[in-house]
RNA sequence: GGUCCCGUGGUGUAGCGGCCAAACAUGCGGCCCUGUCAAGGCCGAGAUCGCGGGUUCAAAUCCCGUCGGGACCGCCA
């Protein structure tokens, strides 16, 4: 046996028993008569004593230890000497006095450094991510979505869910995001794809019959990455029949009221119940669906106000159907032309062709690119609707309104940065329902699903399928955390005739709807319920309750941006024969050999 | 496909036309030291400043290209 104990777990209690423990060497203070190693290993760090006169193998053995080195020792427990206790310490009252010590293997200096938290380049602790598991954070993160992980298990099971595996071999769906494809040996020509999630698996296990499933589901999908993005990723799928959204969004409600206050009881949920909005209303107050409703800085549409005034960038944007919206960044009245200046570079990034303001600065002057046009009761009336005081900035988009919504809603939440206003130990969840059923997509001339082709729609919208599709709600629901989509489901359609008409509108020829759907539309013929579900993300969840920028530091083996994993050097070329045997023959693009 | 930012001893940073064949901290090697806990003291090794080209009397520093990394746009039903 190689630890009686661990290191993290001994106190005074444990005084006077001898204790084998086993372990890295964190830190090493040679006195050069006494020597004290911290023993680290996952659960803790523990100070063990070698003193000559105990133990002069062990002493001597110790001078040529180093960091990170796997040691064992056998000891007594016993009290610190008064005065050199260390209370920064769970470990702190007590030492280990060394009787025997042994070197299980030796290390090579790490490339950075473990037992300090200092950042290191990220592609040397992804290239040596074993390494970087070992460091505290990187511990605490693995940690946490371990208990972010057995916290859903364990609540779901309790509601009587069961978790049931769907294979990563599946059908190719074109739809919607590039799919991985695994090509068979046994079928020239043909291919697995690895799911995007387990959309169709879990509605056919409702058909099923399972009534409550849910699975910690692998998800793939070849799209560039971003920093809560990666090609494959982890989601909590769920789904169940039976149910109208209310239960879906009731359940996932509670289930996560009662994660945070048993994971992370320091951090605050900003609003229980969580908010429900509308799409509507998100996109005009916010400027985005997934809003952070943490902080105010909301936009004020302000076009009835400024309809004639004379500003030819506003009266053309009201006059080609668009709006002028506005956001009252309080506080920033004194910015420069520069400040400003980055800030129209920001929206112009987003469409907005310019950033009109009005700052009013602490002294009360007026600086404006607008405010000539307007009479002294029209800039009070504007004032007043967005409670501007001495001190403020006023900052204004016209156009068409999604670039109006997408700039002011990226601005918002730049500002509040700039502001200081996103606290990171407030959680604010919130819904967003009453979605679009589907967009207009104006390059291929189609509606496209908003939510995906077997969210069913409201109800009593399904007539305005064939009138005017753009007018029709679904039965979608998005869950929003700070700033982050961290997940989005629906009501599924259940009947093959609702969906054989949601395929029509969304241009899906019948021949091909039956070639990568037919076992749905078959299913849905065998008595299938009602049902629904959603799957949050439980990298970003983890990602926000850890307070880390990005997905790779709660992922214990990520890739990096160009979708690489740098410690094995994965994707890498495949043997001729392997090739061969797949039937597979590698075209390389023109501008490489 | 595009825009922006970064690249200096093992690691983290400083230097941003001449004071720099490069500074500081930490790590590394050696010596001293029996109560430290980021132990301390002394000594030492370690970078042609990612790479290539250009501007200049002079380049880590400015410009162009390239490679690597990151952030974002497009993309992500």
């Amino acid at each position: 046996m190689y630890k009686t104990h661990t290191c993290g777990e001994l106190r005074a209690e444990h005084i006077g028993k001898t204790v084998s423990l086993a372990g890295w060497v964190h830190r090493r203070r040679d006195h050069g008569g006494v020597t004290f190693i911290d023993l680290r290993d996952r659960f803790g760090l523990v100070q063990i004593v070698l003193n000559p006169e105990t133990s002069p193998d062990g002493h001597k053995l110790a001078e040529s230890i180093r960091m990170e080195w796997v040691i064992q020792v056998e000891g007594l427990v016993r009290r610190r000497p008064e005065g050199a206790e260390n209370p920064n310490l769970p470990t702190g009252e007590i030492e280990v006095e060394v009787h025997t010590l042994k070197i299980l293997n030796p290390a090579k200096t790490p490339p950075f450094l473990i037992n300090k938290d200092e950042e290191a380049d990220e592609n040397t602790r992804l290239k040596y991510r074993y390494l970087d598991l070992r460091r505290e954070k990187m511990r605490n993160n693995i940690e946490l979505r371990h208990r972010v992980v057995k916290f859903i298990r364990d609540y779901l099971d309790q509601k009587g869910f069961l978790e049931v595996e769907t294979p990563i071999l599946f059908k190719t769906t074109p739809e919607g995001a590039r799919d991985y494809l695994v090509p068979s040996r046994v079928h020239p020509g043909e291919f697995y794809a690895l799911p995007q999630s387990p959309q169709q698996l879990k509605q056919l296990l409702m058909v099923g019959g399972i009534e409550r499933y849910f699975q910690i589901a692998r998800c793939f999908r070849d799209e560039d990455q971003r920093g809560d993005r990666q090609p494959e990723f982890t989601q909590l799928d769920l789904e169940m029949s039976f149910v109208e959204r209310e239960d879906v969004m009731d359940l996932i409600e509670d289930m996560f009221t009662k994660m945070i206050a048993k994971v992370v009881p320091e951090k605050k949920i900003y609003s229980t119940p969580f908010p429900r909005f509308k799409y509507q209303e998100v996109m005009e107050r916010f400027g985005k669906d997934n809003p952070d409703i943490r902080f105010g800085l909301e936009l004020v549409n302000i076009s009835d106000l400024v309809e004639h005034s004379g500003f030819s960038v506003f009266d053309q944007a009201i006059q080609s159907g668009g709006f002028v919206r506005g956001i009252n960044a309080k506080g920033l009245g004194n910015y420069t032309r520069k400040q400003i200046d980055e800030l129209t570079d920001l929206v112009r990034q987003f469409g907005a062709k310019g950033l009109a303001y009005i700052a009013y600065t602490s002294d009360g002057e007026i600086r404006s690119t607008f405010a000539k046009f307007l009479s002294p009761q029209l800039q009070q009336t504007i004032f007043e609707r967005m409670q501007a005081d001495k001190g403020d900035l006023l900052l204004f988009v016209a156009d068409k309104a999604e670039v109006v919504y997408e700039s002011l809603g990226r601005l918002r939440v730049s500002l509040a940065e700039k502001l200081n206003l996103l606290d990171p130990d407030v959680l604010a969840f919130c819904w967003v329902i009453d979605f679009p059923y589907v967009v207009w997509n104006e390059d291929e001339k189609r509606w496209d699903p908003s939510h995906h082709l077997f969210t069913s729609p409201m109800e009593e919208d399904i007539p305005l399928l064939e009138t005017d599709p753009g007018k029709a709600r679904g039965q979608q629901y998005d869950l929003v955390l700070n700033n982050y989509e961290i997940g989005g489901g629906s009501i599924r359609i259940h009947d093959r005739k609702l969906q054989e008409k949601v395929f029509k509108l969304i241009g899906l020829d019948e021949d091909v709807a039956r070639e990568r759907f037919g076992h749905m539309l078959e299913a849905f013929e065998y008595g299938t319920p009602p049902h629904g579900g959603i799957a949050p993300g439980i990298d970003r969840i983890c990602m926000i309750l850890a307070g880390e920028p990005n997905i790779r530091e709660v992922i214990a083996f990520p890739k990096n941006q160009a979708a690489r994993d740098v410690m094995a050097d994965a994707p890498s070329p495949a043997d001729l024969k392997q090739l061969e045997e797949l039937h597979i023959q590698v075209v390389y693009p023109p501008d490489l050999t």
